[in-house]
DNA sequence: TTGTTGACTCTGA
DNA sequence: CTCAGAGCCAACA
């Protein structure tokens, strides 16, 4: 009933445009998507595994991986970006002015 | 319905 | 950048 669907599929789609090599933030999204950073979290938290959408392209703002309860998955994802390209700084941090994306349109 | 929690961000110091 | 406080919306009990 009336799930919040239009709303996730609006979030889960500006996180596929993400290409590979690239990363955004929260509150890049949630503003694209008209929500706050929180509910594309919450969001991403909900996304089932197996599905066609990026969500480790997403990040915080400081450019630092978030993840929810699972130890090893904020590895997976360090992992995941690695192998698209992207490099992680002695923090594990990743250089937003340079893999930081930004959507061409707003 | 209210209250709490949450993969967050912004502003000010 | 770090610390602290406030704001925002959605899901769950």
């Amino acid at each position: 009933m009336n799930p919040p669907s239009p709303l996730y599929q609006r979030i889960y789609e500006l996180a596929r445009q993400v290409p590979a090599g690239r990363v955004t933030t929260y509150g890049r999204i949630g503003k694209l998507a008209g929500c706050p950073a929180r509910t594309v979290g919450f969001a991403m938290a909900a996304l089932p595994a197996g599905s066609s959408v990026p969500w480790q392209r997403v990040i915080n703002r400081l450019g630092e991986i978030s993840t929810r309860a699972d130890g090893d998955g904020e590895l997976v994802q360090r992992q995941l970006l690695k192998a698209e390209g992207v490099r992680f700084d002695v923090a594990g941090r990743v250089d937003l002015a340079k893999f930081g994306w930004d959507f061409p349109e707003r």
